[in-house]
DNA sequence: CGACTGGTTGACCGGCATCAAAATCAGTGG
DNA sequence: CCACTGATTTTGATGCCGGTCAACCAGTCG
């Protein structure tokens, strides 16, 4: 799959890409990416913004590199579920897996997308793991949420012509790109797939919602180690132990915490032996006691 | 709330019901519906609930009373300006209209939909004013939003089979209830009406982005003004002069504020001459100032 | 009338942010 | 390998915003 991927406006310069033409010329990532392409997104090497494990990720994670064919979807996207599961005729399978672009890879840093740039596309994550955020006039960044692989950036700017936040890669990110006016033209003939982008933007509102909520510290804490768990659970990682890909501050901003009290809390977790710390690297000793703390918040 | 309104899930005991069977009838609300219509659903005398300027209302809001016919839609409707605005032909507008109820009115503390019950229809309120919520397992609450008149109640349940929330009306409340699965399919055929259901619940998520972020009290409260004038504006009010429907509490619940913030915050913005308040008649004297307040919420 | 609800005001206090500094780690270059 | 740099994390000390508790007032209702 060496040369496969495109980056999010589809101009690539030098791989096959064969993508068409047009409107979409201007989402860039500069530079080299050409050179983290295909060795794997993920590797020992970048440890700073990498997965250290990567080695385990593969593993666990083959699912990464079957990035689809004419036919196939991603086993990783968020809408193989939606159109494999609903038994589509290949025709429609098509339609809806020429709509996809494999863009990136995006370093960690690199802007995907723009705050009022004008919106085009939605995106599942590949691999890596993004962040959405906005900034204020006087530069503070309020980070909106982390993406997963298998999860959908851009919904949030559906209601708009423009995006309403960043989106950037933490680490080493690929993704599938839809555009969504053809998207939004094929849910009128698939049912299944007009659902699938209600649910998803549904499903947000849920989980923005439950962020406004106020909580406590621990609460907040657990509850974030919990969905991590649930969401690293979901794409075939152990629900116990996980790298998280962002840093402290990263956290407590989306948590709307200070760095410092995230610190704290997960180091108070730790001494109650609810969790291991081990730098990024977190490992849920007793679940009950962890979503017990998390109940007010998770309410479930 | 004896026996009057017959609740979102129709099992109301006593009323005369009269209505068609099959499950329309469980969508009336039968009593004195027709007494609260034109005189006013707000009237003076239940002062704590109603608005004590419901003459005023009256006139700035005649609308209120136009909820259609067979062909035409409320002009109170959320869904009116995506479909008369389209220029559907009559046979789509018919067909749009025909899964449209009228329900209500539900009278202070009436709950339309309780958290967990099986999601079946969205509903734009068509007068009075609705707040959804959460309750903790401990009890307590947490007030998620609160929906004026032409705004659409619901979304949140779309990805699950249930509503994830309570919807309590504040006032006396009229809806216009839209079953989804009805909708979902005619918005197989009306691109349109696809846009727009995309749109609104989009918006909601950049609702509850914004509320998720953490502001001091006097950028929540400023904010919280801000949206509500231009949200009465939007339906024809005064954006310098409305009158809350909810309690000090109801506010400070849903921004995360005690409710003894909300009324110094209040009394601050008074000192300050940006605002006056009359118990819950809001008056903005001066919308710059209240803006700037808001701005690092409302980033505009 | 008294009970009750909603709003205001004041006194107090606690959770978490902030400030500051040390400790750890990653990367770099010698 | 080690010294150096800079980012990240940890830990401690201090302070403030806003929550909590309590008293009081004004309407409203039984």
């Amino acid at each position: 799959m060496a040369g496969r991927q495109r980056l999010w406006d589809g101009s690539s310069p030098v791989t096959e890409s064969a993508g068409r033409p047009g409107y979409h010329a201007r989402w860039h990532d500069a530079g080299e990416y050409l050179m983290a392409q295909d060795n794997g997104p993920l590797r020992n090497k970048d440890h700073s913004d990498g997965n250290p494990e990567a080695g385990l990720e593969q593993i666990l994670m083959p699912a990464i590199a079957d990035d689809g064919d004419d036919c196939t979807f991603c086993s990783t996207c968020a809408f193989s579920a939606a159109c494999l599961a609903e038994g589509y005729d290949k025709p429609s399978l098509r339609r809806l897996h020429c709509l996809v672009e494999h863009t990136g890879p995006y370093r960690a840093g690199d802007v995907i997308f723009r705050e009022g740039e004008p919106f085009t596309a939605i995106a599942a994550v590949r691999a890596g793991t993004v962040k959405t955020r906005v900034l204020d006039p006087d530069g503070r960044e309020q980070i909106h949420g982390f993406f997963l692989p298998g999860e959908v950036i851009g919904l949030s700017a559906i209601h708009a012509t423009r995006y309403p936040c960043d989106a950037v890669a933490i680490d080493t990110v690929t993704l599938c790109r839809f555009s969504f006016p053809l998207m939004a033209t094929l849910a009128q003939e698939m049912p299944r797939l007009q659902g699938h982008l209600f649910r998803l933007l549904s499903e947000d509102i849920g989980k923005a919602m439950m962020m406004a909520g106020d909580y406590s510290s621990d609460a907040r804490m657990a509850a974030f180690l919990v969905m991590m768990s649930r969401r690293y659970a979901r794409r075939g990682f152990s629900p116990s132990r996980f790298q998280l890909a962002m840093s402290r501050a990263d956290i407590g901003n989306y948590m709307r915490l200070a760095a410092e009290t995230v610190s704290r809390v997960l180091r108070r977790f730790q001494d109650e032996g609810t969790i291991a710390v081990d730098g990024r690297l977190i490992e849920i000793r007793d679940a009950q006691a962890l979503e017990r703390l998390a109940a007010p918040m998770l309410r479930d």
